[in-house]
DNA sequence: GCCGTTTTCGGCCCGACTGTTTTCAGTCG
């Protein structure tokens, strides 16, 4: 069992304690040792005791959970209270502003242990009269169940990204599977799949070739239930659900199949129409001439693209906007790479949530190749993360100087600090603090209830405040688990944009701030852009493909994007200072 | 359940906001 799988499993316990009224402490310590199993590099399966132990937040009775879920692939505690409560409690605690203590009042007041109850039972009325619960919350409720419905079926990109990578490695590792790559949305860089497909080739695959690599595919640990195995597709669900197509392809119509897997339908339906204006017709075998069947081109996205007269489209940009006709006159953008940014300007420290030093954030940002970074901790007002007041951001700027002076010009550190946007749009920072920061983000963090056109105000007038350089995660946006901040974002981004304020595009993958829409938005206002990872951990911190490929969504090039430009260009193109 | 001792118990991240409370419980970050 590998250690993802029994942070799931712990997690998923500590959330079932918590609904049976566990000690919260207790609760906690199940907490931790989930996102120590998630957080930690050494494989916990194999370990012994002594060495667990060694890890923080594993005790002994947690050292020995961990060595029973390795052998017997279960969490005790866990199956106890499922069986007790049944698998839905967990759905039912993924709604917003839904806890454990609101789980176990429902399910002590009328047994309601899924969504699909609640629902019924918001219809039935049956859940005014309950403590705590009046037109309001029941109203609440509703809505949640709605937008959760919405989303169902889809996942966040970075979990089908996950299941991606271990997929790609396992495939690789047959003999006859040499190439793998992600279809779909996936590979244009949306938000969502819906599920996943993986195109496999090699002499493997092959036609009537395929038996051992089929038998392979099927035999992946992971898999939840199998769906289909053919002759040269194999369909599964994982665990959480999602649903993998895995495609055995022959070398020879490889291309072919990429493109027509890729998408978007509605770039296909375009390209497909050009082929038969062409004399051609498209399929997913090949580029065929009409009259023969013929083939034209099969084996490359670039040889069947050239066919039809054009560039290579990256697949970012297949939605049928525009992308052919520029790629017919040659003249697709030459989109911002990853390797174009040059420094990461919102991390985090152990000085409130991030897991390390000043130092060795810059270290691993030297050995992403970054020429400057900038530290920006926590303001107060998230107490939860022990953010800084204003004496110990006034005492780290000190620190960072320290750092910067020491690492002797192997990359710049700039000072800063993530100051929280409050209800009213004041900061939670005194000014003359600020006035010391080389960059100061100000980000939006809590949610309250409040109207479109109170969230706006409260931002507008946060970027009003001239020390505030970069607006940090403008949406707000949690995918499929909150909808975005409901605000006015043209309006926002087109005075940041007269105020010369950068807007973030966070990359952390569990955050994805500007969608491609957005990004569109802040091109069109001449928006600054900068896009930054959020790291929590130095790990964490070269990971932008998913960011970069959103900006290419949008079209960008490496001129909107502020930190893709030296530091000193970038401090200079940030807002000047009063 | 973990941890660290001022070591075998008693702490354990805390403040803002909402709704249903008329003093506070629940959720979130």
């Amino acid at each position: 069992m590998d250690n993802r799988t029994m942070a799931r499993l712990l997690a998923e316990a500590a959330d079932l304690m918590e609904i049976d009224g566990c000690d919260s402490f207790r609760v906690r310590s199940y907490r931790r040792a989930a996102d120590a199993a998630e957080q930690t590099t050494v494989e916990l399966a194999g370990c012994d005791t002594a060495r667990l132990l060694e890890i923080e937040g594993i005790g002994k009775s947690m050292a020995a959970k961990l060595q029973a879920m390795a052998a017997t692939g279960k969490l005790e505690q866990r199956d106890e209270l499922l069986s007790k409560y049944g698998t839905g409690i967990l759905e039912l605690l993924k709604l917003p502003g839904m806890g454990s203590k609101t789980v176990a009042l429902l399910w002590s007041a009328g047994q309601i242990g899924t969504v699909d109850q609640l629902s019924e039972a918001i219809q039935a009325g049956r859940l005014s009269g309950l403590p705590r619960m009046g037109a309001k919350q029941i109203e609440k409720l509703r809505k949640a169940i709605e937008d959760y419905r919405r989303s169902a079926g889809r996942f966040r990109v970075d979990v089908a990204q996950d299941a991606e990578r271990g997929l790609r490695e396992y495939l690789l590792k047959f003999k006859g599977i040499e190439k793998v790559t992600p279809a779909g949305s996936l590979r244009r860089g949306r938000e969502t799949a819906g599920d996943l497909d993986l195109l496999a080739t090699g002499p493997g695959c092959a036609p009537e070739k395929t038996e051992p690599a089929v038998d392979y595919v099927a035999a992946f640990p992971g898999i939840h239930n199998m769906i289909a195995k053919g002759e040269n597709k194999v369909s599964f669900n994982l665990v959480d659900g999602l649903q993998v197509d895995v495609r055995l392809l022959p070398a020879e119509s490889y291309g072919a199949a990429l493109q027509y897997f890729t998408g978007s339908k509605a770039h296909n339906v375009s390209l497909r129409q050009r082929a038969l204006k062409m004399g051609y017709t498209l399929s997913e075998w090949s580029l065929a001439r009409l009259h023969d069947n013929s083939t034209v081109a099969a084996a490359s996205e670039e040889e069947i693209y050239a066919a039809l007269g054009m560039e290579w489209i990256p697949p970012e940009l297949r939605e049928n906007l525009g992308e052919i006709e520029a790629a017919v006159q040659h003249k697709l953008p030459r989109l911002v790479e990853k390797s174009d940014i040059l420094g990461d300007l919102h991390m985090h420290t152990t000085a409130t949530d991030g897991r390390n030093s000043i130092e060795e954030m810059a270290e691993a940002a030297a050995a992403c190749g970054y020429q400057y970074i900038a530290i920006t901790d926590h303001s107060k007002n998230l107490a939860m993360t022990n953010g800084l007041d204003e004496k110990r951001a006034t005492e780290q700027i000190e620190q960072v100087r320290a750092v910067d002076r020491r690492m002797k010009g192997r990359i710049r550190i700039f000072t800063g600090i993530e100051v929280d946007i409050l209800a009213d749009g004041a900061l939670d920072m005194n000014d003359d603090v600020l006035a010391q920061m080389d960059v100061v983000i100000a980000s939006v963090h809590t949610r309250f209830e409040q109207s479109r056109d109170e969230m706006t105000a409260r931002v507008l007038r946060a970027i009003e405040n001239p020390y505030v350089r970069i607006l940090g995660h403008p949406t707000g946006r949690l995918l499929l688990r909150r909808e975005p901040f409901a605000l006015d974002t043209g309006a926002v981004l087109r005075r940041a944009a007269e105020l010369g304020v950068a807007v973030e595009h966070n990359a952390a993958p569990e955050r994805l701030d500007l969608c491609d829409r957005d990004l569109r938005l802040a091109k069109e206002m001449g928006c600054r852009i900068v896009i930054n990872s959020d790291s929590h951990d130095s790990r964490n911190l070269g990971k932008m493909d998913y960011g970069v490929k959103q900006l290419k969504r949008a079209w960008l090039t490496a001129e909107y994007v502020l930190n893709t430009r030296s530091a000193e260009e970038f401090l200079a193109g940030l807002r000047k200072r009063p």
